[in-house]
RNA sequence: GCUGAAGUGGUGGAAUUGGUAGACACGUUGGACUUAAAAUCCAAUGUCCAUUAGGACGUACGGGUUCAAGUCCCGUCUUCAGUACCA
């Protein structure tokens, strides 16, 4: 009896979906663990080998969890909003819901015949009606809070209103918009309502605002800045504008502080948790108020060293900043239009790029300095961003680099104000060993305590305060697409108004183009039927709105609807909330109390790094929201993080002579003029030899082509890139799986590394890890059927299982998966070598191997006469005993070097250890009649001679 | 520039608290079985010197600490990832 591992892996697949054998329980006995990987976006390409890394090593960990003991929740589902299928619906006017079914079919088939312990009966689809009419409600909780400083927590909106008529705002410490007015309980309670409502909008959550974005008309469509380059599109090379749109946005900047904090409290890798850091990027400091010279402006800014006061020799302006037009002079501002003229064409990422040109120019205006009451020159430059502070900043050359050098070339000043330095060269930006000088009353100071002095300075005069700057911004929430969520939204002359939690989900409208109109306005508003009906609750006709506020026309409550949906990470920001939900109990809840109570939060999370600074700050800000509105018990998403690394593909190079049709083979193309032409990797084998009858089915310009040949090959170039279409480097899973089995897929993609390291995909080795499941099913069944009896296992049987026992536990818990497919073959290499047959030792074999190679052990286990499932056998326990040794084979050195190896009893003492050491004719031979200065022994471990 | 991770045979990688560097595989070479191939099995395989015995060198590079360093410390270089004129 062989391994025939197709049909043994299509039979246990059938019976675990047959059984619910993974089907996790919301009431158990057994303590609660759940286990996730980041759900994919179904796309048309399916899934190459580098998906299925980190669901292995998820598969892995939630099996052994259940042989643990562990309830286990490992389910899986489909982040199905998205643009590639938005793209391929405005090809084709496919509808993106028949492509991206078509895509999850393919998914779900590919996943299955790995052979995933996913619950599949929680599956969670984002752009399924049912799921989004939770995000969309989500959406409304969000648009009904407002934020409390003081608590440092979100609260109803309706309470911030009782506040508001009963002592107006002033006395309200909220996370606001800066341009809100002060009012008293009386005025507001004048207000009409729609100045009730305007006010509350820049307390909501979630706001509409102005926001600028890259508008590109030829496409119709707002572009992100990386799909700009050189201030046109990337695609098509169309002219791209700045353009104000009015957008949603989400005031994660209320959270900036607790995202910060958060993150000691959980079990992540230092370097996500510093990519997390960064983004929300903290400073301490103070803002500073400058007045301005004979104009009736001043100028904030943001300063992390209001220490250096007294340094300031001249300020800078973005060049896009509001009052360059107000205070420029009239001698100054040719050049200074100019400048701003110049700077406007040059994209944001040409001006990041372009680090070391300095420019900027006079604006002619001077500010006065807080204390001296000195002129400081104003200017504007382009390394001061509008997007960061305020846009302005009080440069102090002697201390900031930036500074130092725009001074230089522009012949400013240098005052130097630190102690004993030299600034004749460069700036001195140390501010651990600064003492300041030549600045009054922070002469002699340190830098904390002359900071302390300074904002205690500036408060008296009203100029300044100590201020905590984010880089953090609010997040836009709106997109000018089709295919994701719908707002529960429509608008009262102007004012959005949130659809009541019955009447969702609003549901997408069709269209009959993807694209945006003529008018420039997003897919929706080619939706005919778009309107809400307030009288009966549901999406009416467009044709039935009536232009209020026009004279004649009516208010008939029917209005229109948000036009904009929402963005990629809407859907993907509470996921695992519903996952923990039974389906059958979905409806009336995102999830139920007592779901979201046992299953709490995710024990351990797998998935890429690219989603460092999106998804999971989302996902941590929103967890925070749900958990202060009361909707959730955790404040934390996601306890520990895993990243697993990218496989990358190894490209196949064929080298065609210039301007002729004949390729030449990698080992003679020295002395040929060539041409790298990547071609399919699928039609190479392991010794880079192509197949030459397949390349020239494989596209038609090869057809007819020469080729110069090595030792009758042609042997391909290599190069490891990432996998992708446009590279012909991909390489699915689903013929590793008709060739090897999906065992040896799931062993291999352990074997090939730590899980956390990127690495190059390469067939070669797969063969190891096949032979492996194939000695290790001869360990158990040879021609005349199971092997497997009564024996009594041997000393070293149980050495050899105890010793795998113990490695594979630890290696799980480390997340050490390559190391215990080694660990594996060991065993049963030395079992093999042993001749074991024993049950006593096969069978513990079998869960330990369980969690790796599923099927084969699902199959051997029903051999030795189960007739349950592997999948909860108790994990083998570890018993040291069997591993107590009563001799150690001592490597004995000489001044460090190992030179042979001499074996002890553990028991001897040191002293004799050293005699007997001494007196081996080896080490006398070593020593050659020296005599030794020193020896070290340590029992157990080592010897080693000195002299 | 900054932040983080890494650099070990022909290749992927192992060495968890400093204690026999190169586990386990792949590849290569030789052999067995076979008409042949596949499969399987056995042996060798860091580099260099040496017939052997054995020796020298060796974990990116240069220093250091230690009886002992891939591992700890200082400096340098390289690669990858993220981020960037952040005031």
């Amino acid at each position: 009896m062989s391994y025939h591992f197709n049909e043994i892996e299509a039979k246990w697949q059938k019976y675990w979906a047959d059984n619910h054998t993974f089907k996790a329980e919301n009431k158990s006995d057994k303590p609660k663990y759940y286990v996730l990987d980041m759900f994919p976006y179904p796309s048309g390409a399916g899934l190459h080998v580098g998906h299925p890394l980190g669901y292995i090593a998820s598969d892995i960990y939630a099996r052994y969890k259940r042989h643990k003991g562990f309830n286990v929740l490992h389910p899986q589902g489909y982040d199905s909003f998205g643009l590639p299928a938005e793209q391929y619906a405005i090809q084709t006017g496919q509808h993106p819901a028949i492509t991206t079914e078509t895509n999850i079919k393919t998914y779900r088939r590919q996943l299955d015949q790995i052979g995933f312990s996913f619950d599949w009966s929680r599956e969670v689809r984002t752009s399924n009606p049912d799921y989004y009419k939770w995000t969309q409600w989500i959406f409304i909780q969000l648009f009904e809070s407002w934020y409390c400083k003081n608590h440092q927590s979100a609260f109803p909106i309706s309470e911030l209103e009782k506040v508001f008529s009963s002592e107006g705002n002033e006395s309200v410490e909220a996370v606001c918009d800066d341009n809100v007015n002060v009012f008293t309980a009386e005025e507001w309670n004048q207000f009409s309502s729609e100045k009730k409502q305007d006010i509350l909008l820049k307390y909501r959550l979630t706001y509409l605002a102005e926001t600028e974005v890259n508008w590109c008309p030829a496409l119709g469509t707002v572009l992100a800045n990386d799909e700009i380059v050189n201030g046109v599109s990337e695609r098509g090379g169309h002219p791209v504008i700045r353009k104000k749109m009015t957008q949603w946005s989400m005031r994660i900047s209320a959270y900036a502080e607790r995202l910060l904090q958060g993150l000691d409290t959980i079990d992540w890798t230092d370097s996500l948790k510093e990519s997390q850091r960064n983004w929300i990027g903290k400073s301490v400091g103070a803002s500073v108020t400058f007045n301005v010279n004979d104009h009736d402006a001043v100028i904030d800014v943001f300063t992390t060293r209001p220490d250096t006061i007294y340094g300031v020799s001249f300020m800078t302006l973005a060049p896009e900043h509001d009052l360059v037009s107000q205070i420029v002079t009239d001698e100054q501002k040719a050049e200074v239009e100019a400048y701003i003229e110049a700077t406007a064409k040059r994209s944001e990422r040409d001006r990041m790029a372009d680090v070391k040109t300095i420019s900027g120019v006079f604006t002619g205006a001077y500010a006065e300095h807080p204390f001296t009451k000195e002129p400081i020159p104003i200017w504007i430059g382009d390394y001061v961003l509008a997007g960061y502070g305020t846009g302005a900043v009080m440069s102090v050359p002697c201390g900031d680099q930036r500074d130092y050098d725009f001074a230089k070339h522009f012949n400013i000043p240098i005052p130097n104000i630190f102690e004993g330095v030299d600034i004749s060269e460069e700036a001195f930006s140390d501010k651990e060993n600064t003492i300041i000088a030549n600045s009054d009353f922070l002469n002699g100071m340190n830098y904390k305590k002359a900071t302390k002095r300074a904002i205690y300075e500036l408060e008296q005069l009203g100029q300044g305060e100590g201020k905590t700057n984010y880089r953090l911004r609010d997040a836009v929430f709106s997109r000018q697409r089709y295919w994701g969520e719908p707002f529960p939204v429509y608008y009262v002359n102007g004012m959005p108004q949130m659809i009541d939690l019955e009447h969702l989900p609003v549901r997408l409208p069709e269209v009959e183009k993807y694209l945006p109109t003529e008018e420039g306005e997003p897919p929706l508003g080619r939706a005919d039927v778009w309107a809400w009906d307030t009288n009966t609750n549901t999406i009416v006709s467009n044709n039935l709105v009536t232009l209020s506020g026009v004279e004649g026309s009516h208010d008939n409550g029917i209005y229109p609807l948000e036009l904009n949906t929402m963005p990629g990470w809407a859907g993907s920001s509470w996921y695992f909330f519903r996952y923990m939900e039974e389906a059958a109990n979905r409806g009336e809840h995102f999830a139920t109390e007592d779901a979201l109570k046992y299953w709490e939060n995710v024990d351990l999370y797998i998935g890429g790094s690219e989603h460092a600074t999106g998804h999971l700050l989302y996902s941590r800000f929103w967890v925070k929201f749900m958990h202060d509105r009361g909707f959730v018990g955790v404040d934390e998403p996601f306890k520990k993080l895993i990243n697993q690394g990218m496989i990358l593909g190894t490209s196949a190079i064929v080298y065609r002579v210039s301007g002729t049709n004949t390729y030449v083979s990698k080992g003679l193309k020295e002395g040929h003029d060539v041409e790298e032409i990547r071609v399919d990797v699928n039609i190479v084998n392991a010794s880079d030899e192509i197949d030459i009858e397949k390349l020239k089915q494989w596209q038609p310009q090869f057809e007819n082509a020469e080729f110069i040949l090595e030792e009758g090959n042609y042997i391909v170039g290599r190069e490891v890139e990432k996998m992708s279409k446009r590279w012909f480097n991909v390489v699915n899973p689903d013929s590793i799986c008709e060739q090897y089995g999906a065992d040896s897929l799931r062993l291999y993609e352990m074997f090939l590394g730590p899980l956390e390291q990127a690495k190059p995909w390469n067939t070669a080795g797969i063969t190891g890890v096949h032979g492996f499941l194939k000695k290790l099913w001869k360990l158990y069944v040879d021609d005349n059927g199971l092997k497997v009896n009564d024996a009594e296992a041997t000393k070293d049987n149980l050495k050899t299982l105890h010793k795998t026992i113990k490695k594979v536990e630890d290696d799980i818990e480390n997340f050490s998966f390559n190391t215990s497919v080694s660990t594996f073959m060991i065993a049963v290499n030395e079992l093999t070598a042993q001749k074991c047959t024993s049950k006593a030792i096969l069978e513990p074999l079998l869960v330990l191997i369980s969690p790796y190679a599923p099927h084969i052990a699902e199959e051997l286990w029903s051999k030795l006469g189960h007739d349950q499932s592997i999948s909860t056998a108790p994990f083998p326990k570890f018993e040291e005993k069997h591993l107590v040794e009563s001799s150690k084979n001592y490597p004995i050195s000489f001044n460090g070097k190992m030179r042979f190896t001499l074996e002890l009893p553990l028991d001897m003492s040191k002293d004799d250890i050293e005699k007997t050491v001494m007196a081996h004719e080896k080490t006398i031979a070593q020593l050659q009649g020296r005599e030794p200065k020193k020896v070290i022994v340590v029992p157990g471990k080592i010897v080693n001679i000195v002299g």
